[in-house]
RNA sequence: UGGUCUGUAGCUGAGUGGUAAAGCGUCCGGCUGUUAACCGGAAGAUCGUAGGUUCAAUCCCUACCAGACCAGCCA
């Protein structure tokens, strides 16, 4: 973007004005691309962002941190004493103030940075109006606090490195599924499927909540909201990514979903981003394949294009932030079946709370077991018991499992859940009949096994949970800009 | 939703049945091409809210509110 400003100079402007009218012709430059860049001592640039912190020397210099968020690392701007509003300004800069800063690169005498900016103009854009209460002073702030002033986080070093880290992924994301021939479809957020099966749902409703209208039985009348039935924020978008897949063959979604689960824990949210790819023609090997690819292919990219963020996780977050991906890219996924997964976690020494038993979900305890302690690596866990999963999932032969697959992460537990779906209309019938799930709800979907109908594969990975994962951020809430949670919908 | 724990200056965080350390930040001064600098000084806290016990509570008890973590639900 093109930030250059041009004032007209109306006759003769006093010094401040001209000075302005010069510095506004030169271009804005982004922090990461002049830290970057290299050969340019003498050269003029202008740059504009948030002073961190400000040290002064009495030898008549002030330095200045300033973030543009372009990257981890602020520019050291050196201001001189000399300049016009210096005691006026520029000594009176605290943490958070905006500035516009026209200056020149030169190398710099210090030791935590090659180069640094000796300023030519600092003006004043934004002040921070009373220091003393500024949230963000940039000393250790516990994270909770972080999360009570959300619109003011994104400025301190580990949610700009998150902020940074996640955009990342999402671009790492799309650019695969790209690559591997994948439309993106945009399901949508509003649905009236009320039995997709992932639990509890927002209602949607544009009826009176203080007079609701009443059929002749004293129930609500939805007849008379908004869609003229009962309307929710959407748990999934698969079963829409489904109808899509069996035309284009390989889709995915990638968008908000809502849960409303009173889940009070480090990795669930009431609103959360989800990935979603469906691919016809597969079965649940060859979508145990693509999650393993894509998860390579995101910590490929992340430690390649955010090797400075990064490098502040390992070092101030977790200290396997960045061995944890290299081992992700380098090793196999291990693979198991659900049965074999149960005969491990019967015969090993561990003492769980819950008992373990085939047939049994397995528990946080159980997963963690295999992921963290057995195997030390994602696992990916296939062919549960049908009685434990939903009901589009794949029957298999043996009449007691279905083709489903969970992928383990170490640290996080489940971060993608998937399978292959019941293409077959009869069975899908018999699954939703044993269910309780009334045909009528879902036609439109059986429709998709009466014509043309196919194998197909999918998995949903909780977008939020692999930022925390890739991040080494223990809780969730931290990953996502303004996380929803019970009781919290603030900013 | 259940269990455990927490709630003390702007932030971080000690502590005591007789009204409360310190560090950082802020403000003032000093020093310095500084690196989340350093030195000195100052301001800044009715110790989450409401009851109760007590001569006296921030500290003990009860309730409520808020938050954290663990579990369940899942992604």
């Amino acid at each position: 973007m093109d930030c250059t400003i041009f004032r007209q100079a109306d006759k003769t402007p006093p010094l401040g004005l001209a000075r302005n009218r010069l510095k506004m012709t030169v271009k804005v430059e982004p922090i990461d691309s002049l830290l970057k860049s290299s050969g340019r001592e003498g050269e003029e640039v202008r740059v504009q962002g948030w002073i961190r912190t400000r040290r002064d020397s009495k030898a008549g210099l002030s330095f200045l941190a300033v973030h543009d968020g372009s990257c981890f690392d602020p520019i050291q701007v050196v201001a001189e004493n000399h300049l016009h509003n210096y005691p006026s300004e520029v000594q009176r800069l605290t943490t958070g103030c905006a500035v516009d800063i026209l200056g020149t690169i030169k190398p710099s005498q210090g030791k935590g940075q090659s180069i640094e900016l000796l300023a030519a103009e600092v003006q004043v854009i934004g002040w921070v109006e009373d220091p003393d209460t500024y949230p963000m002073s940039p000393k250790r702030h516990t994270m909770e606090h972080l999360r009570e002033h959300a619109h003011l986080r994104p400025r301190t070093n580990v949610s700009g490195a998150v902020a940074r880290v996640r955009n990342c992924i999402a671009l790492a994301i799309h650019q695969f599924f790209h690559q591997n021939g994948f439309n993106y479809v945009h399901t949508p957020i509003l649905t009236a499927s009320d039995c997709e099966g992932a639990g509890e749902m927002f209602r949607v409703s544009s009826l009176d909540m203080e007079n609701l209208p009443r059929n002749e039985q004293g129930a609500i009348d939805y007849s008379k909201d908004f869609f003229g039935e009962e309307s929710f924020l959407t748990v999934s978008g698969q079963l829409n990514a489904e109808a899509y897949c069996l035309a284009l063959s390989r889709v995915y979604t990638f968008g908000p979903t809502f849960r409303a689960e009173n889940s009070n824990t480090t990795r669930h949210l009431a609103e959360f981003w989800m990935v979603e790819p469906e691919v016809a023609f597969a079965d649940l090997a060859d979508i145990a394949d693509l999650a393993e690819q894509v998860l390579k292919h995101v910590c490929k990219v992340v430690l390649n294009e955010r090797a400075d963020d990064m490098a502040f996780f390992a070092q101030r977050i977790d200290k396997e932030a960045i061995s944890r991906l290299e081992n992700i890219i380098e090793k196999d996924f291990a693979r198991i079946n659900y049965s074999d997964a149960i005969e491990i976690l019967e015969n090993c020494k561990e003492k769980f709370e819950f008992p373990v038993s085939w047939g049994i979900d397995l528990a946080s305890e159980h997963e963690r077991y295999l992921a963290e302690v057995h195997f030390k690596k994602p696992v990916i866990v296939m062919n549960y018991p049908k009685g434990i999963k939903a009901f589009y999932m794949r029957m298999n032969d043996d009449g007691r499992t279905v083709a489903a697959m969970d992928v383990l992460a170490p640290g996080i537990g489940e971060i993608i859940g998937g399978a292959q779906r019941e293409e077959r209309l009869e069975k899908l019938d018999e699954r939703m009949d044993e269910m309780n799930i009334p045909r009528a709800h879902l036609d439109w979907y059986r429709d998709l096994r009466r014509y043309g109908t196919v194998p197909h594969a999918g998995f949903g990975l909780g977008f939020d949970r692999l930022v925390s994962y890739v991040t080494g951020m223990s809780n969730i809430r931290d990953v996502i800009p303004f996380p929803r949670t019970p009781k919290n919908i603030s900013f």
